[in-house]
DNA sequence: CCGAAAAGGTCATGCG
DNA sequence: CGCATGACCTTTTCGG
């Protein structure tokens, strides 16, 4: 369904398909559209980042376009998703050849549509054309024909001849027959005076309406075949057959030689006279001239045009436009507009003659040394040098598709299963014994002037006839024979002695094709020992125009599909649209998964690490290694990622959350076919500003409960689909008042919110800087220590430079417990979803891991425990192996899974010990760490007593509680020992379930994430009636007996989010 | 199995 | 000075 949408949308310039957000060209197919790298690269970094934008200022409606693309990040990342870039739209491989044959042609139809349409409003003012064909044409013109004459007689009188061979004559053959090494004056002239001469007719052509619209390869086409002959229009006026000399633009004169029919150079340059003589004799006005070489450039009749239709009706208009213009002019001569088009023929044949002289010149027909290099070439050529040798010594163009599939022997073939047919001037005929395909291989080598292909074939040639001193040129093909049979014969001996006939280079135009009627008659007439070959299509062998099956597409290998040659297409040109039906995400393999995990483990590693017994392949993503986690897309949560733009806005909830961790693997189970790829879905909704106390992300699920980033994932049907409708609707669903991903228009807490996140930056930052470059140093430092000793940061810090070292003070005195939290370890979010028998009996996850999933413990109550430290608590091994591992996998935890544990710690903290504190030292409630203990887990039944003292103040009953990091020995074991409160197991009991914390957790509204924790508990506590899970002397089993806690009938309902949201700004504030 | 194509990563660059 | 950008690079996937 998607696909036929993305592809009527697709635009394109030339053959290069834009980007559908901003219309850059698109430099492939990214997240499921076409897109540029800047987009692409955009929206890879929203993503990964998830990154909210400033909210648009501008009604949130900018326009994107390529030069403002920057300007406003928010509706950039509002118009990626409205095309439909998500990452559930990714594919990867090749494009099918289907998708890419329907872009092709899709482009195509766009470009005939687009040129239609240009042309149609430029033909609607033929004056305006002719004025731009005019202007075009004095803009370009190197001589003024009104400078010509004076120029000449200045000449004459100073005898300013340049002596050069009568080959050198021709414009087009200077740069060819130029030697490199020869850097003679009379060489330099020539090259200085064609090459701008060549350069002015491709400036004037890109001057004149409407060849600008043609594609490319048309343009080329038209202006290889065409400089010549527009040259010799401009420069007709050069010729002055009286005196018999010719000008250069540089102002010297070519002194005419005497006629030399045996010479074909001499033969060209005597019809270049002869042509310009009558030309010049036309008298027509310079406007004239320019509208004729406009006419003569757009001829649609030269081969390998695409567009032949739209070149047709420019070429009309001109001709129009002419005729009007001479008539006008030239009422006295009423066929002198008849007498300009027969030119045309006339230009022709010179054109044709041009390219025949030199092939004279290769054959080293030419007596005159210049020719040596040449000669040089032809026979490296033939001796079988390497393709790449011979690209760059000919100087052929190889860019027009010099076939290269060698035979090693010079002659090259498409197929090796070739049997030559007919070897002739023009190339080889040959059969491929294979299903009888014939083809031609011409022996002449490409040039520069590519006009000798297979018009030269089909146009016959000038006969000279000799008129006294004049010569006139017919059209006669007895005269054609001549010369072809002195050619063949020249090629036949030299077959003879090298044993081949064929240049390595060849001309791919003609092959296949038909042979020409004309062509056909003449062998059957003067070669009767020809084996003759069949025709396969004789009827478009005489159209003037190219088949399809003479174009030189046809021996590439998209030949037959593609309209033009893919070699010389942009890689973003052979970009394909997906078929969307197939689409399914598949990059899950290696992105964070909506648990914020690696999800995928490179294959020669994963097996080393299943290996170990003690890890369950759920639990590889916390021990991929530092490269494994760049290697993903989860390093730019963890450690590793980077620092984020102060404009991109974050939000409390962009944070994970417990329970969407929950949520997503429960509905990852349950929909197994479905993308993990991260929370996808709730990602690409459409980022608006953060609202303290209420989540971007947030939005109600059906059972009506507020969750946080994360959404169900669709079922996979649903994301085969596509995700441009979904994306749409949620686009709406933002765009709605009301909605939860509306914009909150708070802007002062928004304000307290972007400094509690630079504050965060930097301490991250810090943090980073500290685990990457002090790790092998020292560990790190433990929250107390940097909160207590403040500047005292960690050993590290000494190797730092100064600079940093004064930040990292500063930092840490700031922001004592951000900073000692970035350091401190966060434990794996324990799963209730998760079955018991999942836990129990799988192999790889040990007891005290699970044990381990509890909410955050602070690192320094397991380190510093004096039960750990002095080695008293150690009686199991893998109690304490654990808890290295505990300590060592810390360091890799999710950072912003971190952050919200630290501002649960925080607020628990703060509600445990400084209020409590100062209603304590008033007297009013009284806890030691004794009481903690007491009433904590060995005699939790006394926490009930105290909850109910005074309920109106709840802070007032809290007994004295000192928080995790002052928790000490609380209870004894069977010897005597005093133990900290310990889960099952002998993890330590998270501070928020302990004592006076318990009891808080009613006073501060925590019933949901307590009763919750308690559930998993409870089934944790299953674990533990088998005795030989529990070692000797450990912690005692958790009362886990107690209900849950209910809500008191005066408490407000409010969220465990919405305190922390709310207990956030607080600290913003303060 | 090759190579086209797209993903993510990198870092020079320019801008605020 | 710090950060977003985007051209270019490496890695990975998948069609042929």
């Amino acid at each position: 369904m998607g696909k036929e949408a993305s592809l009527d949308g697709l635009e394109f310039d030339g053959d290069t398909v834009l980007c559908r957000v901003c219309g850059d060209k698109a430099s492939g197919f990214h997240y499921g559209v076409h897109a540029c790298e800047g987009c692409k690269g955009f929206f890879r970094r929203s993503i990964q980042q998830k990154i909210q934008y400033r909210p648009c200022l501008k009604n949130q409606q900018c326009n994107i376009m390529r030069v403002n693309r920057n300007r406003c990040q928010y509706c950039r990342l509002k118009k990626c998703i409205a095309v439909g870039m998500s990452r559930d739209a990714v594919r990867f491989g090749r494009v099918p050849k289907k998708e890419k044959a329907r872009i092709i042609e899709q482009m195509h139809r766009v470009n005939c549509q687009t040129q239609v349409n240009q042309l149609h409003t430029l033909l609607q003012n033929p004056d305006d054309l002719i004025q731009a064909v005019i202007l075009a044409h004095r803009q370009t013109n190197t001589i003024p024909p009104q400078n010509v004459q004076s120029m000449r007689e200045a000449a004459l009188c100073n005898n300013d001849f340049l002596n050069v061979p009568a080959h050198m004559a021709c414009p087009l053959n200077a740069q060819l027959a130029r030697d490199p090494n020869d850097n003679s004056p009379e060489w330099e002239d020539f090259y200085d005076f064609y090459t701008p001469a060549i350069i002015s007719v491709v400036n004037f052509a890109k001057s004149v309406p409407g060849f600008c619209i043609l594609n490319q390869d048309d343009q080329v086409t038209l202006l290889k075949a065409a400089t010549f002959e527009v040259l010799l229009v401009r420069h007709a006026c050069l010729f002055d057959t009286e005196n018999g000399t010719m000008m250069f633009t540089c102002g010297k004169l070519f002194k005419r030689p005497p006629p030399d029919s045996t010479n074909s150079a001499g033969f060209l340059l005597d019809s270049m006279f002869d042509f310009a003589e009558r030309f010049n004799m036309l008298k027509l006005a310079e406007e004239e001239i320019a509208l004729f070489s406009a006419i003569v450039l757009l001829s649609p009749d030269r081969p390998g045009l695409r567009n032949v239709e739209q070149i047709e009706k420019l070429q009309n208009k001109l001709t129009e436009s002419l005729q009007t213009v001479i008539n006008t002019n030239h009422k006295e001569d009423t066929t002198l507009f008849a007498k300009l088009l027969m030119k045309t023929t006339d230009l022709r044949t010179l054109n044709t003659l041009h390219s025949e002289k030199s092939i004279g010149q290769t054959e080293g027909e030419s007596g005159d040394g210049k020719m040596e290099t040449n000669k040089t070439i032809s026979d490296s050529r033939s001796e079988g040098s390497s393709p790449s040798d011979q690209s760059g010594a000919t100087g052929y163009d190889s860019g027009c598709g010099s076939y290269d599939g060698s035979t090693g022997s010079g002659i090259r073939f498409p197929n090796d299963a070739h049997q030559v047919v007919l070897k002739t001037p023009y190339g080889t005929f040959y059969k491929e014994e294979n299903a009888g395909y014939y083809g031609l291989v011409p022996d002449i080598p490409r040039r520069r002037c590519h006009t000798l292909d297979r018009e030269t074939v089909t146009r016959p040639r000038l006969h000279t006839i000799d008129e006294g001193n004049r010569r006139r040129n017919t059209l006669d093909r007895d005269y054609m024979n001549k010369m072809v049979n002195k050619l063949s014969d020249k090629l036949e001996k030299r077959a003879a002695i090298r044993g081949d006939s064929m240049p390595p280079s060849i001309c791919n135009s003609a092959a296949s094709s038909p042979i020409p009627e004309e062509f056909h008659a003449y062998l059957n007439r003067t070669h009767h020992d020809f084996i003759p070959i069949s025709m396969a299509d004789s009827t478009s062998a005489c159209s003037s125009r190219a088949s399809p099956a003479f174009s030189r597409d046809s021996l590439l290998p998209f030949g037959s599909s593609s309209p033009g040659s893919p070699n010389s297409r942009s890689r973003s040109g052979s970009m394909g649209q997906d078929e969307f039906g197939p689409m399914r995400p598949r990059c899950y393999s290696f992105h964070m998964n909506s648990e914020g995990r690696a999800s995928r483990v490179p294959r020669n590693l994963s097996a080393s690490m299943y290996s170990d017994e003690r890890i369950s392949p759920d639990d590889l993503q916390y021990r991929l290694n530092p490269e494994m986690r760049r290697g993903s897309v989860g390093a730019s949560f963890g450690p590793y990622a980077r620092k984020k733009s102060p404009l991109a806005e974050r939000s409390s909830d962009y944070l994970p959350k417990f329970s969407d961790n929950f949520i997503s693997q429960e509905h990852k189970l349950q929909r197994p076919g479905c993308t993990d790829s991260y929370e996808s879905s709730s990602l690409l909704r459409i980022p608006v500003p953060i609202a303290p106390g209420g989540s971007l992300w947030q939005h109600r699920s059906p059972s009506g409960h507020l969750k946080s980033s994360f959404k169900p994932i669709p079922p996979r049907e649903e994301c085969q689909q596509g995700s441009q409708d979904t994306q749409k609707e949620e686009i709406k669903e933002a765009e709605q008042p009301g909605s939860p991903m509306a914009v909150d228009k708070d802007d002062e807490s928004e304000d307290k919110v972007k400094i509690f996140h630079k504050k965060f930056d930097k301490l991250r930052k810090h943090h980073i800087h500290n685990n990457t470059h002090g790790e092998e140093k020292s560990r790190p430092t433990t929250p107390d220590n940097s909160a207590s000793n403040g500047s005292k940061s960690n050993d590290s810090a000494a190797t730092e430079p100064k600079k940093n070292e004064k930040a990292k003070k500063s930092t840490i005195e700031a922001h004592p417990q951000l900073f000692a939290h970035l350091n401190s370890p966060v434990q794996k979010p324990y799963n209730p979803f998760m079955s018991h028998q999942q836990l129990v009996t799988s192999n790889n996850l040990g007891r005290d891991q699970l044990l381990l999933n509890v909410p955050r413990v602070m690192k320094s109550t397991v380190q510093k425990s004096p039960f750990v430290d002095n080695g008293v608590h150690q009686k199991s091994d893998s109690q304490m192996e654990s808890r290295k591992e505990f300590a060592g996998d810390m360091a890799d935890r999710d950072l912003h899974h971190s952050t919200k544990l630290h501002l649960k710690d925080k607020l628990l903290r703060k509600y445990d010990s400084t209020e409590n504190l100062s209603k304590i030292d008033q007297g009013q409630g009284h806890a030691s760490n004794e009481n903690v203990a007491n009433h904590g887990i060995v005699e939790n039944g006394q926490n009930s007593a105290m909850l109910g003292d005074n309920q109106s103040n709840p802070f007032a009953q809290m007994p004295r509680y000192n928080g995790p990091h002052l928790m000490g020995p609380v209870g004894q074991n069977a010897q005597g020992m005093v133990y900290p409160p310990m889960y099952p197991g002998g993890a330590p009991m998270h501070p928020a379930f302990i004592g006076a914390a318990y009891n808080s957790i009613q006073a501060m509204n925590l019933l949901p994430a307590y009763n919750q924790h308690l559930a998993g508990m409870q089934q944790l506590a299953q674990l533990c009636v088998n005795p030989h899970n529990r070692g000797e002397g450990e912690g005692q089993p958790l009362n886990l007996t107690r209900p849950p806690l209910t809500m008191p009938s005066n408490m407000p309902q409010v969220t465990l989010e919405e305190i922390l949201d709310r207990k956030i700004k607080e600290e913003i504030s303060s």
